[in-house]
DNA sequence: CTATTTGCAAACCCTTTGCAAAAAT
DNA sequence: ATTTTTGCAAAGGGTTTGCAAATAG
C-alpha cells in the first residue's frame, strides 16, 4: 500500500484514521474538513473531527497535502502525489485537476533567473465563471 | 483621485473609510485585516474593524481585492490594480509583486484552448524558503 | 430624501488545545 | 516500553451579523 510507505518514510504512524484521511484526499474531491469527517465516519464511527483537523495539518506542514482557498472563502484540500494545479468553477464550487505544461515551467524558470531564487512550490488556481457540471 | 472613479463606477459610496482600505490595500504592503485596521485608526480614530471587513469583502467581490492565503494560514490582502501574480517567502512573509509574462499567458492559453473554457482569473503563487530580506 | 454605510457588541463559526486513555512500533 | 496519536470537551480567535445612528449622493 503506497499510503504506508509515505507515512513511514516521513516516521509517521501508520493509524487507521491516518490512514482513512489520506485516503479521502486522494479521491480527486478536494474534500473539506468536514466532508471528510463525515465520510471517513461511516466505516469509523468514533472519529473525531480534531482527528481529521491534526491529521490533515500534519499531512500539510510535509507538503504532501494543499489546502485550496475557495472563491467563497470554503477551504478544500488535495492530497498532492505529483505537482498539478487546478481549474476551479466560481459558480457550483468544481474542482480539476490539471498538468504542468512546458509554458508553466518555463514560467518559472524565468522568475528563478530574473529573481535568482528558487520556487519551492508553484501554486495555481485558474478560475472560470461557470462549468459544464453547472446547472 | 483614481480611487473615487473606480468606486463610482460600480456604484459604491466613497466613504472616508472604504477610501482609506483602498489606500492601504494600494501600498503593496498586503496588509492583514489587523493591519488595515490599525494603520487606518491613526487618522480615523473611530473606524471599526468590522468596517474594514466589510469593506474588503466588499471589494473582494468586485473583483478588485484579492486575498493571498499564506503558508502560516493567515490571510492577507491586495488591491488588484493590474493583473500580477505572488512571490512569497515562507520564512519572513514578504510578499513581492510580480507581472504577468509571456510564457503565463500562453499557459492560460493553452488551458483555455484545450479545456473550451475562458479563465476569468488566475491566481499564481510562488513561494520561496527564503529571502534576501530574511535576517 | 433615500439608500447605503458605519460602529458597536454579540453571535458564530471554524479551528486548536489540553489531557488522559488507547494504539503503534 | 516508549512515543505518538486519538477523542472528548472546552477554549480560542478570526469573521460575520443585527440594528440604530450617521452619512453620501
Amino acid at each position: 500500500m503506497e499510503f504506508l510507505t509515505v507515512l513511514k518514510e516521513r516516521g509517521l504512524k501508520a493509524t487507521p484514521q491516518r490512514v482513512a484521511v489520506l485516503k479521502e484526499l486522494d479521491k480527486k474531491t478536494h474534500p473539506t474538513m468536514e466532508e471528510m469527517y463525515s465520510n471517513i465516519k461511516e466505516d469509523n464511527p468514533t472519529i473525531s473531527l480534531a482527528t481529521i483537523y491534526k491529521n490533515v495539518n500534519l499531512l500539510k506542514e510535509q507538503g504532501i497535502v494543499i489546502e485550496i482557498n475557495m472563491p467563497n472563502g470554503k477551504m478544500r484540500y488535495d492530497y498532492l502525489s505529483y505537482p498539478h494545479i487546478h481549474l476551479v468553477c466560481k459558480s457550483c464550487g468544481y474542482i480539476e485537476d490539471l498538468d504542468y505544461d512546458e509554458n508553466l515551467f518555463k514560467f518559472q524558470k524565468s522568475i528563478e533567473d530574473s529573481k535568482g531564487v528558487i520556487i519551492d512550490r508553484l501554486d495555481v488556481v485558474a478560475s472560470v465563471e461557470s462549468c459544464k457540471f453547472c446547472k
